[in-house]
RNA sequence: GGCCGGAUGGCAGAGUGGCUAUGCAGAGGACUGCAAAUCCUCGUACAGCGGUUCGAUUCCGCUUCCGGCCU
């Protein structure tokens, strides 16, 4: 027997800001299970470093697409929101309400937004277009991109390595452009959702990413990342470039002191907690599936009592 | 007390008689399949006061402060 409402819960903020927290109470008041919507939390060897959920937050509810990858391989939106829609299915069906949670922008949007279908690109395509981008540098690959898509090309900017390659592989490999992909989907909207988003004052949260990142240290973020780099994986990985990776790797290795190590970590942290600021504020989806509550605080006891009428009002009056 | 050397944006650190690096931190922004990624943009700062000069952050003097050495 499913549940009444068809909707999902969306908890989304940048890292720290205690959504895991908040999603997890959410969870407990609504009987609901809570999916991993974080592009770092996915890999399993990866716990302490990703602030996953420990065996006292498991015992509270049903978590889902934590620690489900290997390290050696590379998760990607597309790949997770195929998982993700699979553990949402499977929550419905067991009564339970679907809470996403996770600070991965480009995630939750895939899934609130729906991706274009895009069709895989096989790996030599792939391999070739980087191969190609090593030859060639930035720039002149920018114009060979131009020869084949140039709306990609005007728009990107030499550096944007990641976004280049990406839009010649998919260009070679279709022969279509990416943009052109993007318009024959149209605004296809993805499951309806009740949204909290959770941004905290900057300093705040910043002091909550400093602090939290020496709990990690002592709950042995070092050992972690030694076990990680004892498989020998290829450093461009993912999982390889999680923040505190690169930085406790430098520190293991005696290439820096342990002071300066978690600075640089801290460091880090903040950066990406500002990125996401800024993703938050302008890339979420808006449409008419998804009603929207944001938070300019970071998680605390007294918040799940304020946002649950929220969210079991827009659970029941959102249009499924 | 004397002699010498310094004083540059939040920090580090070049430099020049007119065009005022750079790095880091910080801020703003972009973002459709590696997103904890990948990028873009943003700072007239030259200790104070006088003087020289068409023009001083750059030259000179004094003051203050900081280092070093000497007594």
């Amino acid at each position: 027997m499913a549940h009444p409402s068809s909707a999902l819960v969306v908890v989304a903020g940048p890292t720290a800001s205690g959504k895991s927290a908040l999603a997890l109470a959410i969870a407990e008041a609504l009987g609901g299970t809570i999916i991993n919507a974080d592009s770092m939390q996915v890999y399993r060897d990866l716990s302490v470093l990703t602030a996953r959920p420990g065996a006292a937050e498991l015992a509270r509810a049903p978590h889902r697409l934590y620690g489900v990858i290997d390290a050696a391989e590379a998760c990607s939106a597309g790949r997770w929101r195929t998982l993700a829609l699979a553990e949402i299915a499977a929550a419905r069906e067991a009564g339970s309400v679907p809470v996403l949670t996770g600070g991965s922008g480009l995630y939750l949007r895939a899934l609130l937004e729906g991706l274009a279908p895009v069709p895989p690109v096989p790996a030599v395509e792939r391999e070739a277009a980087r191969a190609l981008h090593a030859h060639l540098g930035g720039e002149a690959f920018r114009q060979a991109l131009a020869a084949r898509d140039p709306e990609a090309a005007q728009r990107l900017a030499a550096g944007d390595t990641q976004r280049l390659i990406r839009a010649y592989e998919v260009v070679a490999a279709t022969g279509r452009p990416l943009a052109d992909w993007r318009r024959g989907q149209g605004p296809a909207a993805g499951p309806p959702a009740a949204v909290v988003l959770l941004l905290p004052a900057r300093a705040e949260l910043y002091a909550a990413c400093d602090a939290r990142f020496l709990r990690m240290m002592e709950q042995g973020a070092p050992a972690e990342v030694a076990a990680l780099l004892a498989r020998g994986l290829d450093p461009a990985l993912p999982a390889m470039r999680a923040v505190g990776v690169p930085e406790l790797a430098a520190l293991l290795a005696g290439r820096t002191s342990q002071e300066a190590a978690v600075a640089a970590a801290q460091q880090a942290t903040r950066r990406y907690a500002k990125r996401q600021y800024t993703w938050f504020r302008h890339q979420m989806p808006e449409h008419g599936a998804l009603q929207k509550r944001v938070l300019a605080e970071q998680f605390s006891e007294s918040l799940p009592v304020k946002i649950l009428p929220f969210i079991r009002r827009a659970l029941l009056t959102i249009k499924t």
